[in-house]
DNA sequence: TTGCTATATCTAGATTGGTCGATATAAAAT
DNA sequence: ATTTTATATCGACCAATCTAGATATAGCAA
């Protein structure tokens, strides 16, 4: 993992927002995120792709849906870098409104109950 | 501190190579970094200015050199992602490189002695 | 089959961002 | 005053990227 292509990743609003619901949570699917986020599912696809694409975060698939989440395989300096961005953001906007649209959306898909 | 802006600070390789040197070092003026990166001084005076811009370095200005350091008064999250990176990094190139033609620079200006 | 839901991909347009080379500014020395 | 050194800025060009909208794929249900 290069530190630049982690940083490209990260240099996003939305990418940001995605993420740090993800690590939060152990996976979310495309729809949690379009929801919590409020924007077009191709932009959330999209923008997930790029994650994706750079190592960020693997997918599975289930059904109808995609879960997506952080990748248990990112080297620790990586992980230490996520952690410490959420911990220092998390109680502002948009991060503390994304977690609450999540938290409030109606007819969540699998079985996840509350987090 | 918007976390976008911060990532878009460090998603360019001469971006970080110049701060990886800077958080190891007091300050360095441009002569120094435009030596140890050997880029274009141009290159680096305008990846200087971005950082600057961003709110990462600041400068001071000595007779005919401007030193940079990183900004003390940096959050302490963008702090702890700043040293956790470089300690991430500083073993391969170009980071290594970059710290070694540093260290054999002939003529350096200041009375910095070594580092 | 038809239809519906969830997700991905594609295209086009617009904006940003990096690089390069030339030039400008500024301080010191001769 | 002229020259030299150090740094910054400007302008043009090119590449990467974000967005939006339309469309494609894929699974499931009736």
């Amino acid at each position: 993992m290069q530190p630049e292509s982690l940083f490209r990743a990260l240099s996003d609003t939305t990418r940001l927002r995605c993420l740090a619901l993800l690590v939060s949570h152990p996976e979310l699917c495309v729809c949690e995120l379009t929801h919590a986020l409020a924007l077009p599912q191709p932009k959330i696809s999209h923008h997930l792709g790029g994650l994706r694409k750079a190592g960020l975060v693997c997918d599975r698939k289930e059904g109808l849906w995609i879960y997506y989440r952080i990748n248990p395989d990112l080297p620790p300096w990586v992980i230490a870098i996520l952690t410490t961005t959420f911990k220092g953001v998390h109680t502002i906007d948009p991060f503390a409104s994304d977690a609450l649209a999540l938290r409030e959306m109606p007819n969540r898909p699998g079985e996840v109950c509350s987090a």
